[in-house]
DNA sequence: CCTCCCCCCTGCGCGC
DNA sequence: TGCGCGCAGGGGGGAG
C-alpha cells in the first residue's frame, strides 16, 4: 500500500496510541510474510515497553527497552490500534495487545509486508544497513543526487525507485517528482545535469512533504492507524491521469510500462 | 558492479 | 452473472 508518506501517516497516528505501553502478548496468525515471521518474535517482545516509535525510509520502527520491531507494509499492509474485543478479519496476520486493553493488528492480504525483531542498533539490520539516506533531510540534496547517478544508464525513474540510491519514493510519487521536475522518466540517469539534480531532489522533497501533509495519499485501500482513509486525497498531477490536462502545461498525460511498472508523464513539459 | 526481469500474493475492475 | 485477464503502493534475488 505505501510509499513514504503513508508510513509516516500511520506512523503518527498509531504513536499516541502506543508511547509507554507494555506489550502484554503477541498473536501471529499466519508466519508467512515476505520473510517468515520470526518465532521468537512473541517471547521477545511480550513484557517489552513502548518508547518510541521511529520511521527508516519505508519501514516503521517500534521501539522498546528490549528491541526494535522493524515493520514492512509491503504493497497492501496495514496497522491499526483497535479494541481487544475486536473480532480479527480474514488477513489480520498479527496482534501486539497492549496493557491498556487496546490492540496494534497488523492486516495484509497480499503478504508481501514483513514483521523483524532486532535488540541492539536498528540501522545495523540487514534490511537497513545499505539504505540511502532519508528523502527530507538535508543529506539528500543535488550534490548526492549527482554523484550516485553518475555513470547510470538506467532511466531516472527507475533510479528514484531504487532504495539503495533514494528511499522512500515509490512507483506513485517518482512519476510525481519526475513531473513537478520537469524531467522525462526516461531520462538515462547520468544524464541528468546538477542543475537538474538539484530540481529532481527539491522535488522529491515537496512530493513526500505535500503527501504526508495530507495525511497520505489517495491510495485504493490505504487507512491510517485509526481505520480513516488518506485524508485530504491529494490530486496527483499524472498518476493514473492518462489522457487528461497537464495541470501545468495542458498537454495530454501519457502512461507506459517501465521495468513491469507503470509510468505517467506529460510530453509537453517533461524533457 | 549494473541492468533487466521475475517473482512472491490476494483482490478488484474490466471486457466478453 | 460468471469468468479470465491484467494490474495494483515493494523490493529481494538471480541471470547476463
Amino acid at each position: 500500500m505505501p510509499e513514504l508518506p503513508e508510513v509516516e501517516t500511520t506512523r503518527r497516528s498509531l504513536e499516541p496510541a502506543l508511547l509507554a505501553r507494555r506489550i502484554d502478548r503477541v498473536i501471529v496468525r499466519d508466519r508467512r510474510l515476505r520473510w517468515p515471521v520470526p518465532h521468537e518474535l512473541e517471547a521477545r517482545m511480550t513484557g517489552a515497553v513502548i518508547h518510541s516509535t521511529s520511521r527508516r525510509a519505508k519501514y516503521l520502527l517500534i521501539d522498546t527497552d528490549r528491541g526494535h520491531a522493524i515493520v514492512h507494509l509491503g504493497m497492501s499492509g496495514s496497522l491499526r490500534v483497535v479494541a481487544r474485543d475486536a473480532a480479527p478479519r480474514p488477513h489480520d496476520h498479527i496482534d501486539v495487545l497492549l496493557d491498556d486493553g487496546v490492540v496494534l493488528r497488523f492486516h495484509d492480504p497480499r503478504r508481501f509486508g514483513s514483521w523483524h525483531w532486532i535488540e541492539g542498533d536498528p540501522s545495523t539490520h540487514p534490511l537497513l544497513a545499505a539504505l540511502a539516506p532519508e528523502p527530507l533531510t538535508a543529506a539528500f540534496d543535488a550534490a548526492y543526487l549527482h554523484r550516485v547517478t553518475r555513470g547510470r544508464s538506467a532511466a531516472i525513474k527507475q533510479v528514484l525507485m531504487n532504495g539503495n540510491l533514494v528511499t522512500g519514493v515509490g512507483n506513485i510519487y517518482a512519476s510525481e517528482a519526475l513531473h513537478l521536475a520537469a524531467i522525462h522518466p526516461r531520462t538515462k540517469a547520468q544524464r541528468v545535469s546538477l542543475e537538474r539534480c538539484a530540481r529532481l531532489a527539491h522535488a522529491v522533497k515537496e512530493t513526500l512533504a505535500r503527501a504526508i501533509e495530507a495525511g497520505g495519499s489517495t491510495l485504493r485501500d490505504y487507512v491510517d492507524g485509526h481505520g480513516n482513509p488518506g485524508a485530504a486525497q491529494q490530486a496527483h498531477a499524472v498518476y493514473e491521469r492518462a489522457g487528461e490536462a497537464c495541470p501545468r502545461c495542458g498537454g495530454i498525460v501519457k502512461g507506459f510500462r517501465q521495468g513491469q511498472r507503470s509510468t505517467y508523464y506529460c510530453p509537453g513539459c517533461q524533457r
